[in-house]
RNA sequence: GCGCCUGUAGCUCAAUGGAUAGAGCAAUUCCCUUCUAAGGAAUAGGUUGCGUGUUCGACUCACGCCAGGCGCGCCA
């Protein structure tokens, strides 16, 4: 199917040239029907640069563009200040709605990233410490943005980086050692319960370093001791951290993220470390026993890159981790997907990367989301702070199970994952957003389960039908309005889906999904799709819409990392 | 104190400088001999934090306030 979009725009460029004016048409989606499909505003910016009345050069244009005759276009209009607006023909609505039926999981895909390689970094949990409600963040966004790129035509790493050495990992270390139960006693037990001695005794280390002088200087020798893979304490150091890669593994697996590589700190610090002694003088600068990236050098406040034990910052092994990723895997995009409380070292980071590696820095695009709070009085866990992100899906599998308790685990655990990804990925990415169980598996609401339901609807009606070959040419009848809204939707897919990718805003396919199922649930109500009174053309042409809606849910869907179910 | 981000309906969020600022939840009221009512319709709800500008046009841009969040030298 041809952009409608550029196909618009793209005459009217030829129409500007030819009546000599400066300019380039941006065509843009109506969000109301009175105003077409697609409006512009071209006539308004010409009227600046050429001093006529902008409804007068709108008219012009209109009349212009009425004589190509497109077919596309059933109708143009110049109004009020100047906007002019464009119906779209049926007969493309109806060439649409086949190639969608056509083109299946296909339908959709575009070209902007056609031969390009692109790194996506997200999720990120740090070994020995809890996974958060703010890595399902990261993964969902993450994994999202790798599928909008993927559907882009680019080639897609998706890699996760891990802070495996670091001060939190030393008081994870001192935790353990100084727990009631050794960690002998749980080598048995069930992988999650592991996990949650893992995050309890991290708990224990980062108390005592707040409030225990002794025990901050032995956290501080742990550290240095993690680094240098001294023998009293690496051995335990990698039961722990292979308990941790294996818990993260399940997780990963739950929400449907595979990834190509993974990095470790401790890798990229050897790296980073030796990037940044190479710089000394004239980008980095000793001061008092450490190695600073002075603000006079970044424009932005002073930062430690190696602190006076002589150990990486999380800066400089950033910083050794964007060429060691380009090494393995030479992209022209790399995304990184943080939480926004990073933001303003990363932009330091990001500057002093643009000294060394110019090249790097500027294919490096780091994506921040906000924080995920929980509705006041809500779950907060017994220690008052965090929420474990798988701690998190099981209270909203319970939540489903309890009130479906006829589907099987299976579903339900994909109802789960839906509701949770659709909540974190509804909204802008950036701004902080608020949980609330109520509303992410809300079937009547603005939720990924009432997406689903929808989809299930869709299905369930063309299981009915039995006979699937249901052709239409030129239909003989009218369309009413719920089939036309539906059409118009399904018209716009590939361009939500393709400004998506461009924008980075998975958001922007959420709200347009939402959308659609809207429309076709409110068709659904007013028209029955199989046993229509007017008969079986347009019991055809209804079940080839149904069956467009439904692979439309499920493109979109995929989008956003989210699966459909046959039945809920 | 400085920097960055946020502020839209009671709540949670939309709205690439465009036309009458839209949804969902909650509230009130309707619609099941009908394909999943796990749905749909309607009503009500707004000085877009405040102010001044720029613009034909501002929730959107600029500046100044106010409120909140995050960050500001050896954590990540």
């Amino acid at each position: 199917m041809m952009d409608i979009k550029e196909h618009i725009a793209g005459k009217l460029k030829a129409i500007l040239t030819e009546l000599k004016f400066e300019g380039v048409p941006e065509i843009k989606i109506s969000d109301n029907p009175e105003h077409g499909d697609y409006y512009t505003n071209l006539a308004m910016r010409l009227a600046k640069q050429s001093g006529k009345n902008p409804l007068e050069i709108a008219e012009e244009l209109k009349l212009k563009i009425e004589n190509l005759k497109l077919k596309i276009l059933d109708r143009v209009e110049a109004v009020k200040p100047g906007f002019i607006n464009f119906w779209v023909s049926e007969k493309y609505l109806l060439e649409n709605l086949s190639s969608i039926v056509d083109k299946k999981e296909e339908f959709g895909k575009g070209s902007l990233f056609t031969s390009k390689k692109v790194m996506v970094e997200f999720t990120d949990p740090n070994p020995l410490k809890e996974f958060h409600i703010g890595h399902l963040y990261s993964n969902a966004v993450g994994e999202s943005l790798a599928r909008l790129f993927e559907s882009q035509s680019a080639e897609v790493w998706r890699v996760c980086y891990q802070g495996d050495v670091g001060l939190h990992v030393a008081k994870a270390l001192y935790g353990i050692l100084n727990h009631s139960e050794g960690i002998k006693s749980f080598e048995d037990k069930p992988l999650s319960v592991r996990a949650k001695f893992l995050g309890e005794t991290y708990a224990e280390g980062a108390k005592a370093y707040e409030n225990d002088e002794d025990a901050k200087k032995e956290i501080e020798s742990l550290n240095k001791k993690v680094y240098e893979k001294d023998a009293s304490i690496f051995p335990l150091y990698e039961i722990a951290k292979g308990w941790s890669l294996e818990y993260f593994e399940t997780i990963y697996q739950k929400l449907g993220t595979k990834f190509k590589r993974y990095y470790f700190e401790s890798e990229a610090g050897v790296v980073g470390l030796k990037i940044v002694k190479q710089h000394i003088g004239d980008i980095f600068a000793e001061d008092k026993g450490s190695v600073i990236f002075p603000k006079e050098k970044s424009g932005l406040h002073t930062r430690v890159f190696v602190n006076s034990l002589g150990l990486p910052t999380y800066e400089a092994k950033e910083l050794g981790l964007a060429p060691t990723k380009y090494k393995d895997f030479p992209y022209d995009l790399s995304v990184i997907v943080t939480g926004n409380e990073i933001n303003e070292y990363f932009k330091v980071l990001l500057k002093a990367l643009s000294l060394i590696e110019p090249s790097l820095a500027a294919k490096t695009k780091h994506i921040s989301h906000g924080m995920v709070r929980l509705p006041s009085g809500k779950m907060s866990s017994r220690t008052g702070d965090i929420i474990a992100g798988d701690a998190l899906i099981d209270e909203v599998e319970n939540r489903i199970q309890k009130s479906y308790p006829d589907v099987t685990k299976e579903v339900i655990s994909k109802i789960a994952v839906c509701a949770v990804k659709y909540a974190l990925l509804k909204s802008n990415i950036g701004g902080d957003i608020t949980f609330s169980f109520e509303e992410s598996i809300n079937l009547n609401g603005n939720s990924g389960p009432y997406l689903q339901y929808t989809y299930v609807r869709t299905q369930s009606v063309l299981g009915k039908a039995k006979n699937n070959n249901f052709q239409f040419s030129i239909l003989n009848f009218q369309l009413n309005e719920e089939e036309l809204n539906v059409l118009r939707l399904l018209s716009i897919y590939q361009q939500i889906a393709l400004e998506a990718a461009e924008k980075y805003s998975p958001n922007l396919v959420a709200n347009y999904l939402f959308e659609l199922s809207q429309k076709f649930n409110l068709f659904y109500q007013k028209h029955s799709i199989l046993t229509p009174e007017e008969g079986k053309e347009i019991r055809d042409f209804r079940l080839s819409l149904t069956s467009a809606v439904g692979q439309v849910l499920k493109n979109g869907l995929q989008l956003l990392g989210i699966e459909t179910v046959e039945k809920m």
